[in-house]
DNA sequence: GTGCAAGAG
DNA sequence: GGTTCTCTTGCAC
């Protein structure tokens, strides 16, 4: 049964495509992530009031919290008037929710088989495990469900979990409809789902402490609001049988603003429409909207068409009024991205409420500030953990924004001038990707204050072309955002630890000693050039390539050089340096890894600037 | 490729 | 005393 729509041949119809049930989609969502992590790392806050702050608001809270009135996005004042004794912790800092974010999301990217595992955020997960469940559907004996298991593993039979497979897991939507029909397929397959979804809880529960909130659906949109039926700790399956009305009434029962895909600015431009003239002349911010979606729907002369009359304006996606209208009846083909191994995009920025920067001295210092924090977290999330470490992928634009303060005073909510953030963007330069052989941070500093000089000074002078005389402030900075993005994939994972010499190994890694076969002559006919000397300014004697360690890091086995194409690349200069000992005549490519003797550092460059 | 808007948590 | 700190996607140019 599956419906291929060939889009040319269908005439535009009122009704949404039919849903599309072939799916299985779980989602996740960790419980108040950022106070279960700080829980987590203190047991003894679990029994009491925790609020995590970001400057001024609460980024979130615990349940024991919201017991006591306190809400997520509250202002810090308010919220220490109505629970006084809130435990109040600083969690500007997102380094150890993003470690934590990671571990849990690596455990359940090992259970999927087909790599389907999108992180939204840092807590939530969408895992597409629709091969998983047709392969437990098969081995299932219908005539025993109360005495299931269920497999993990196609090729081991051992590996999986005993299930009652006569009931659906946690809760079910509609309540009570909690039969199991065997002889349809789809309450089937979404019985091994609600079993799949409460293990994987139940792992990421007991392995790690997070408990979570789960929905098992046949879309991204339905599993996710399915799971924030009934939360915390706790998984909800929505039972969207062929013939029932189930689903649309479930949407039916939201709000607008609440679906995924329907923000603030479609909330508004809907509400406008639809309470435009006659009945309510009352038009509310679009953030808290009743508008339902049964209302909209029902509208007189709603439709694909009128909706994309509505929202279309300069800048709004194309076919949204299509889009809103399938989400507004439970359809939603998006899928569930493939995991990535690194993120398309880094950015680390800071606000200044309080305080707004007034002078390019204080923002020098600011950029130096956030240039650092930058640079440390592209080390992170770039680099594989090897020793030494290599590139995985590398940034080729750098982007500053800012934007000046909103203004001195006006009422929030009402004007909707949130801020004009502003940018301006230039090519990374490649100093910025060296890496030293050992203790990782040692020259950041050093980097971090080349790169204001040389790329966020330039680019901040493009932003505010003449300084404004200051007034009463100068400047008047109200946020500053540093952002690499434009990545280009180097090195697989596991590419530099080759697990196993032989066969299917390799990847990217392979490609790129490939090529620098093909460019053995071009990289032969190199010329001398200023390897990147250290630059004069500020009297930082920075040298931007890795120094040698002290490190014993090429006892490291298995990484014997002999096989590879750097040895074919190296060929009758291979005495230059030693195995194992990389000195002052060379130093490791910080992008690929190699050694490379300084001469050889300007073509070596040159080489990678080549690749795609 | 660059800059912005809108979506998400 | 007054919007946190990110990340992704898609349009216009």
């Amino acid at each position: 049964m599956k419906t291929t729509t060939l889009t040319s041949a269908i005439p535009r119809v009122t009704k949404p495509p039919k849903r599309n049930d072939d799916r299985v989609i779980l989602h996740f969502d960790y419980d108040c992530f950022y106070a279960s992590v700080f829980e987590n790392e203190n047991p003894a806050l679990k029994s009491l009031p925790v609020g995590v702050k970001q400057k001024s608001i609460l980024a979130t809270c615990n349940y024991v919290a919201r017991a006591r009135g306190v809400k997520k996005l509250m202002l810090i004042s308010e919220a220490q008037r109505v629970c006084p004794d809130l435990v109040i912790l600083n969690g500007e800092d997102l380094t150890r929710f993003r470690d934590v974010s990671k571990r849990l999301w690596s455990t359940l990217r090992a259970h999927s088989w087909n790599r389907r595992v999108e992180r939204l955020g840092l807590d939530e997960v969408f895992l597409d495990v629709t091969d998983v469940i047709a392969y437990n559907a098969e081995m299932l004996n219908v005539h025993a469900l109360g005495s299931s298991f269920f497999h993990l593993d196609r090729r081991d039979p051992e590996k999986g979990f005993a299930f009652d497979g006569a009931q659906f897991f946690g809760c079910v939507y509609p309540a009570g409809s909690a039969a199991v029909l065997p002889e349809d397929p789809l309450s089937v397959r979404l019985m091994l789902a609600s079993h799949l979804a409460g293990y994987l809880r139940h792992k990421l529960e007991d392995d790690f402490g997070y408990t979570s909130s789960g929905g098992v659906s046949t879309s991204k949109v339905l599993a996710k609001l399915a799971g924030s039926v009934n939360k915390p700790k706790n998984q909800t399956t929505l039972l969207s049988l062929q013939d029932s009305d189930v689903v649309q009434e479930f949407m039916d029962a939201h709000q607008i603003r609440q679906i995924p895909g329907i923000g603030s600015r479609i909330t508004q431009l809907i509400q406008e429409h639809v309470l435009s003239a006659p009945t309510t002349p009352q038009i509310q911010p679009g953030d808290e909207s009743p508008l339902t979606v049964a209302q909209v729907r029902q509208h007189p002369g709603m439709s694909p068409e009128l909706l994309e009359r509505i929202l279309s304006r300069p800048g709004s996606e194309r076919g949204s009024g299509d889009k809103i209208w399938a989400i507004l009846h439970g359809v939603d083909r998006s899928e569930v991205k493939e995991a990535s191994d690194v993120p398309t995009q880094i950015s680390i920025e800071d606000t200044y409420m309080a305080r707004p920067l007034g002078t390019v001295a204080e923002v020098s210092r600011e950029l130096h500030t956030l240039a650092a924090s930058l640079l440390r977290r592209m080390r992170v999330d770039l680099t594989d953990a090897g020793k030494p470490p290599r590139w995985l992928a590398y940034p080729k634009t750098l982007r500053l924004s800012t934007c000046t303060r909103p203004r001195p005073s006006s009422k929030p909510g009402t004007e909707h001038h949130p801020f004009g953030r502003s940018s301006r963007s230039a090519a990374l330069p490649r100093f910025a990707l060296a890496l030293p052989d050992s203790p990782i941070n040692d020259d950041i500093e050093a980097i971090a204050a080349r790169l204001v000089a040389e790329s966020l000074l330039p680019l901040f002078r493009r932003l505010h072309p003449e300084t404004p005389r200051p007034p009463q402030g100068g400047l008047n900075l109200g946020l500053i955002n540093i952002c690499v993005t434009n990545m280009v994939m180097v090195a697989s994972a596991g590419d530099g630890e080759n697990e196993e010499g032989g066969g299917g190994g390799g990847g990217n890694g392979r490609d790129i000693g490939r090529m620098f076969r093909t460019q053995e002559d071009k990289l032969r006919e190199f010329t001398v050039y200023d390897t990147s000397g250290p630059s004069a300014e500020d009297g930082h004697k920075n040298d931007t390539v890795a120094k040698d360690a002290s490190e014993d890091r090429r006892r490291s086995s298995g990484y014997n050089d002999d096989t590879k194409p750097a040895a074919v690349l190296l060929d009758g200069e291979d005495d230059t340096w030693d195995d194992d000992e990389t000195d002052e005549d060379s130093f490791r490519c910080p992008l690929c890894g190699h050694p490379i003797p300084y001469f050889a550092a300007s073509a070596h460059e040159r080489f990678h600037s080549m690749e795609d």
